[in-house]
RNA sequence: GGGAGAGUUCCCGAGCGGCCAAAGGGGGCAGACUGUAAAUCUGUUGUCUACGACUUCGGUGGUUCGAAUCCACCCUCUCCCA
């Protein structure tokens, strides 16, 4: 259930509750997409980096280890150890990310296993099951994430699909939550606008989907391509169409300024595997912007990697030694790397809500949402 | 002492008369990355007064219109027999 405590200006600071615990809003999802933080982050450590909930995915988890053992062995909580919320994402993304292996029907898609190319179905019903066999804090309803550029023809076809795909998941979570097995009976379940870059669909599927009294609502299909100021725009036209009392959940995204820009239109929720990937490819997001720690000139730069963090890698790591354990392919080096990253992610969204409870988010946005972005 | 083989651009290694500034790796340098098919992918990697020119394939000399590629001698290394 989410409360919403205090706004300043279209900025919202909330908290939501869920069976495994509360979350202070506005907050970032660090994602563990197969059940883990690539770069080998365990679930003490997220204890530490500061995260509040983490994603892991439907499609992934189907196909490897399969849900029906995760449900077997208890559940995804006991079995990634995580007793925190976990949100699962309903496969809904692998739609847009696995197009060359894919095949959409109004029954839903079917895939080629991009692991060993067998071919599997999953519709809105197989993704409800699956997610409810993981168990996880809040399911997503199964959408279609359309690519970019998308005409509008397609954009409003796929859109409608989505809805129909929208009610079946409902039916089904509820179906699924009243059984006396289910691993989490009070699983709650997110919507997903769509609609492409066109305000309308995207306002004229809000509305129809803010009547159907879900746990959240989730905005999808962005950052796909689209410059980001058509992305902003969308948010300003959809989030003020969204229920006021429901979390709102910016899909995938984004950059630090991304999310200090859809904070500042309204927006609770995020997650984006920028910080994780990024790290294991080097780039460091510092509070005076991104540095790229594979460039030579860090190789004798004795400084932490952020001057201003205080996360375990910054109090005690140099940049020319991480730069050494990536360089020579240390799993080491990607640790210290996303450490860093995600706890900067988590600390700046902690420090958003610090922002919007003193009444100077404008001011926070003013100051950091060109700079974080910067690259130095 | 006798015999066999090899020396290619930062490294390994292909090339065996023109299509070669020289394949492919590696390494270096730089870039990309937004609900993760990503510890991945892309570009670049002789010099310059740069859509052209110049100097490179152990050294020197030669054959040829033309040589990393053929010949002679020399240098260095590896292996085998004494």
């Amino acid at each position: 259930m989410f409360t919403l405590m205090k706004t300043d200006g279209l900025a919202r600071r909330g908290t939501f509750k869920t069976v495994h615990g509360t979350v202070e809003t506005p907050a970032f999802q660090n994602v563990a997409t197969c059940g883990a933080i690539k770069g080998g982050l365990s679930s003490f450590d997220l204890k530490d980096i500061g995260c509040q909930v983490q994603l892991c995915n439907t499609y992934h988890l189907h196909i490897r280890p399969g849900d029906e053992i995760i449900r077997d062995l208890g559940g995804l909580h006991k079995f990634t150890c995580w007793d925190g919320p976990i949100l699962t994402d309903s496969g809904g993304f692998q739609v847009f990310s696995l197009a060359k292996l894919r095949e959409i029907t109004e029954e839903g898609v079917e895939f080629n296993s991009h692991v060993d190319g067998k071919r599997i179905f999953i519709g809105p019903e197989e993704s409800m099951q699956i997610q409810s066999n993981l168990g996880s804090t809040i399911a997503m309803a199964f959408d279609e994430c359309v690519e970019n550029p998308a005409t509008y023809e397609y954009a409003k076809e796929s859109c409608e699909r989505t809805t129909r795909w929208l009610l079946r998941c409902k039916e089904e979570i509820h179906r699924l939550n009243a059984l006396s097995d289910a691993i989490n009976p009070n699983q709650m379940l997110f919507g997903i606008n769509q609609g492409s870059t066109f305000d309308d669909l995207r306002m004229r599927h809000m509305e129809e989907i803010a009547k159907l009294d879900l746990d959240g609502y989730a905005i999808g299909g962005l950052a796909v391509g689209e410059p980001k100021e058509e992305m902003y725009q969308i948010l300003s036209a959809v989030c003020p169409i969204a229920p006021k009392d429901k979390i709102r959940y910016l899909m995938g995204v984004g950059t630090p300024g991304n999310i200090i820009e859809a904070v500042g239109r309204g927006i609770d929720l995020f997650d984006c595997v920028m910080p994780s990937r990024n790290a294991r490819h080097g780039h460091i997001f510092t509070w005076d912007g991104i540095i790229n720690l594979s460039n030579a000139k860090y190789e004798r730069d004795e400084q932490p990697l952020d001057l201003k963090c205080d996360c375990h890698v910054c109090q005690n790591y140099s940049r020319a030694y991480i730069k050494h354990l990536l360089k020579a392919k240390e799993v080491l080096g990607l640790r210290l790397a996303v450490m860093h990253n995600l706890y900067f992610y988590n600390k700046l969204m902690e420090e958003i809500r610090l922002a919007i409870d003193e009444n100077r988010f404008t001011e926070f946005h003013d100051k950091y949402v060109e700079l974080l972005d910067t690259r130095i």
